[in-house]
DNA sequence: CATTCGTGGAT
DNA sequence: TATCCAAGAAT
């Protein structure tokens, strides 16, 4: 079988996407950031976030001193905000740990919160030059197909075997072949409709021998999704501000900050709200009630409602969560889901219309 | 080993 | 409109 490597470093020296932010740089924390940021994410989702970033903590001292407050809301949007956690952990124990220098071993890297033997091959080799290979969802396509591999790409067995394959087809030098192979399945062998037609490696590959290109990877049977449902409430305060909630580290759009929300049954909005005073032990008195909206997550739907209240009083009680009042504008340049930014846009717009 | 964790673009 | 799925990791 011929080797894959040579022809994909031709094809990636002339059709290679090198214009790449993170590609103009061998820094260790620019390169670990966007490995970060990559994760399950599109390139041209992170190009902007990814720039913005940067400005404001270009070093890991400068994320490590940050508040996560700061950090969330420069991810805000990007989702999968456990990465925006994790690697503010990372940059404290670069800083306090590893004299500020991003360690150079595979175990010392998948050490870090949020680094996975991936993540961290790619750093290694990008960084340091080192021969770690990657297996992202780009690789674990290409393998596929080259090999044939009709068996489940989930399964504990073929991940082994799609490692074993990524290893012994990376040179000792990895950086340029793991920047290749991700810009082959971005640019030519695509999840649906490969341009088998011009890939460097249509003469090794056993899918395009047995016309299997179209039907590999093998998909999965899909799981059909939960539904959850909520009501969101727009508490004004008489003078331009609403409420806002801090969500608890770990869950859903943990540490970001929230309208407040909780559950929804059968009950109409009036009652609702009043179940929601009660609790909050905020005295509110019912304005509008916004349209059924929904929010598609990977893995269930969110069905939701935003009622406008006004606050008439408050009973001086602890709350559960964090909370802050604060004009929309302020609360626009938090970190907020992006259902919630929506509706804050939306809402704002109306008002101001 | 199966779930959990976001979002938006493509089809 | 519905589905797929992306430079995965943690639990």
């Amino acid at each position: 079988m011929p080797p894959l490597a040579a022809p994909l470093l031709r094809w990636y020296a002339g059709r290679g996407r090198h214009d790449l932010p993170w590609r103009q740089t061998r820094d260790p924390y620019r390169l670990w950031l966007a490995e970060i940021m990559l994760q399950q994410t599109r390139v041209e989702s992170v190009k902007p976030y990814y720039a913005r970033f940067l400005a404001r903590f270009p070093n890991w001292q400068a994320l490590a001193s940050a508040p996560q407050d700061e950090v969330l809301a420069l991810w805000s949007g990007l989702g999968y905000y456990a990465r925006a956690r994790n690697a503010q952990v990372t940059a404290r124990i670069v800083v306090e740990q590893h004299q500020g220098r991003f360690p150079d071993t595979m175990a010392a890297a998948t050490a870090l919160p949020g680094i996975g033997r991936s993540t961290a091959a790619a750093v290694l080799a990008s960084a340091y030059g080192q021969g770690q290979a990657i297996l992202d969802a780009n690789a674990r396509r290409i393998l596929i197909r080259y090999h044939a591999i009709a068996a489940d790409p989930q399964q504990q067995r073929t991940l082994q075997t799609l490692w074993s394959l990524a290893e012994s087809h990376t040179p000792a030098a990895a950086h340029d072949y793991n920047q290749a192979i991700q810009d082959l399945g971005a640019l030519c062998c695509t999840p649906r409709r490969p341009l088998c037609g011009q890939c460097p490696l249509q003469n090794g590959c056993q899918a395009r021998r047995q016309g299997s290109s179209d039907t590999l990877p093998r998909r999965r049977e899909k799981a059909q999704k939960p539904e959850r449902q909520v009501w969101f409430a727009l508490i004004d305060d008489g003078t331009g501000r609403i409420l806002l909630e801090k969500q608890p580290q770990e869950g859903i759009w943990g540490g970001l900050w929230s309208l407040p929300q909780w559950p929804r049954g059968d009950e109409t909005a009036a009652v609702a709200l009043q179940t929601f005073s009660r609790t909050s032990g905020l005295s509110l008195r019912h304005r509008a009630t916004g349209p059924e909206q929904r929010h598609a997550f990977t893995h269930f739907t969110l069905h939701f409602q935003c009622i406008e209240a006004a606050l008439q009083s408050t009973e001086l009680r602890a709350p559960a969560q964090e909370q802050r009042w604060c004009t929309i504008a302020q609360a626009a340049e938090r970190g907020l889901p992006a259902p919630v930014r929506r509706l804050l846009a939306l809402f704002s717009s109306k008002r101001i219309g």
